[in-house]
RNA sequence: UCCUCGGUAGCUCAAUGGUAGAGCAUUCGACUGUUAAUCGACAGGUUGCUGGUUCGAGUCCAGCCCGGGGAGCCA
């Protein structure tokens, strides 16, 4: 007999079969039990009754705990109260390992994620984990589709580089034979590269930031998707974000119906991600987030009233916080794009409009209190201007010589974004904490397991 | 770095300055249709650490350690 997956198993209604996996749960009496069944493609109930087994099969399925491996035999039934259809009759049961101190319980899938984390190993075989992963793979194939389909060139960046891109963030060091280097913290000066050879490219990988951020938003090591297009300004940047982000959360919606159900998301605002993006300049932002302090000011709900008082707390003209993003996620209900924000607030390598008070970046802030999970724009594409902003942000010369030289041999406008994957999946899954959508998550209290 | 909240059984939490408790889990038992099954029983503790106040501290005070989420920064 062929082992099946519990995925396919109502194409073998009235039919024998075996299923290999791991005992989930149990319910049931002294003469019946319940066994529930997990093989990683799903859960089904395995019926297994005393007086239709033989003795010792009983007394297994009686005495093994909670992920106990096993292999079942036995006919699959249509049943009407079984989440997915069908359930085994089981006629016979082998343990591969009998277990009896599995350290979660299966109530424990919601409390305290701390103390979860640190059986991350183990905790990845529950549904809610299992569920926000099976999304994360599924974003991160159709982020690879995306850009596959539209002859993009994966182009991958160096995790260990000679020195900040960006000259600010805090970056972590690593020992290098007789000097020292940093792990990435963007691949985009790179992609500029790329870029100038291909046209077309994407760097998607690992990204590292060693900043002291405890937030239900960050991690210290995450991936990101970087496109780098040559000829692309700043409405078309818009444009291919906006296409990539529908792409990927329809995509979702489409192949992780059982998965975003499992986590019992509500989809009303994720299925509005088809209308276009509003695209509010940062002026016109301003405008709205003091209407939005006037309006939440009077409202007599106190969360409102609480987010009026950090609205714009940085004060006019300045970067937008994070009470700012949340403000036009409410306002907006559903992705919006902010652009030409204040030149100053923005790294050296962006190009500015043509007053030179703006720079052409654009952020693409998600709704329901995500935030930012788009960052990008046009680069500086002449020489002295970029030698100029160098010069300005204090970038070492000497580590940057080689991103000049792309202004040197024919420069040509161009731009491109980063999309946090793990913000996008924290979004479509609406898990609260950004380090449930990574197998392993990186904090800064935590590199094990 | 700053602000803020917290640390009591494996987990979630309770306990006016006066004998440290409950639910869930584990273990044992009962039950032929359970959906986080239910019911019964056993067991489970250096109350984060150090010191102080007190007849008496889980509780009050001081210092320290550890952690949470928020700001800043960012994706």
């Amino acid at each position: 007999m062929n082992s099946v997956t519990v995925s396919t198993l109502n194409q073998y209604v009235d039919q024998e079969v075996e299923l290999k996996g791991w005992l989930y749960n149990r319910r049931g009496s002294g003469k019946l039990l319940f066994l529930q069944f997990r093989d990683g493609t799903g859960i089904v109930q395995v019926v297994v009754s005393k007086k239709e087994v033989a003795e010792e099969v009983f007394e297994a399925a009686r005495r093994i705990g909670i992920e106990s491996s096993i292999t079942v035999r036995g006919k699959v039934s249509k049943d009407d109260r079984s989440p997915i259809g069908v359930e085994v009759h089981g006629s016979d049961l082998q343990v591969m390992q009998e277990v009896h101190d599995y350290p979660i319980q299966i109530s424990e899938d919601v409390p305290n994620i701390d103390k979860l984390l640190d059986q991350r190993h183990l905790w990845v075989r529950s549904r809610v984990p299992r569920a926000i992963l099976k999304v994360r793979s599924e974003v991160v194939q159709a982020i690879r589709d995306f850009y596959y389909e539209r002859g993009f060139v994966l182009y991958d960046a160096p995790i260990i580089t000679p020195a900040s891109c960006e000259g600010v963030s805090t970056l972590f060091e690593v020992p290098y034979f007789e000097e020292t280097a940093y792990l990435t913290q963007s691949g985009q000066l790179y992609g500029e590269t790329g870029a100038m050879a291909f046209g077309k490219v994407v760097v998607f990988g690992p990204t590292f930031r060693a900043e002291k951020s405890k937030t239900r938003r960050h991690l210290t090591e995450f991936w990101m998707v970087e496109p780098e297009v040559a000829f692309l300004e700043l409405d078309g940047i818009m444009d291919l974000a906006e296409q990539q982000i529908q792409y990927v959360v329809n995509r979702a919606l489409e192949r992780c119906k059982f998965e975003l159900n499992e986590l019992e998301r509500d989809t009303s605002i994720l299925e509005q991600v088809s209308k276009p993006f509003p695209r509010v300049h940062y002026e016109e932002a301003q405008k709205v987030l003091q209407k939005l302090k006037a309006d939440f000011a009077e409202s007599d709900d106190e969360e409102l009233k609480k987010l009026s008082g950090d609205i714009l707390k940085q004060g006019l003209g300045a970067d937008l916080g994070a009470a700012d993003e949340t403000a036009l996620g409410m306002h907006y209900k559903q992705c919006v794009c902010i652009h030409h924000y204040p030149r100053e607030v923005k790294a050296f390598y962006m190009k500015p409009d043509e007053t030179g008070k703006y720079a052409l970046g654009v952020d693409v802030i998600a709704p329901e209190g995500v935030g930012e999970i788009v960052g990008g724009g046009q680069r500086e594409d002449d020489l002295a201007a970029l030698e100029a902003q160098i010069k300005k942000h204090n970038v070492p010369p000497e580590s940057i010589d080689w991103y000049v030289d792309l202004r040197k041999y024919g420069s040509v406008p161009h731009g491109g974004f980063g999309m946090g994957v793990e913000r996008c999946v924290q979004w479509i899954t609406g898990c609260r904490h950004v380090r449930e959508t990574i197998p392993f998550p990186r904090t800064i209290n935590r590199t094990k397991p």
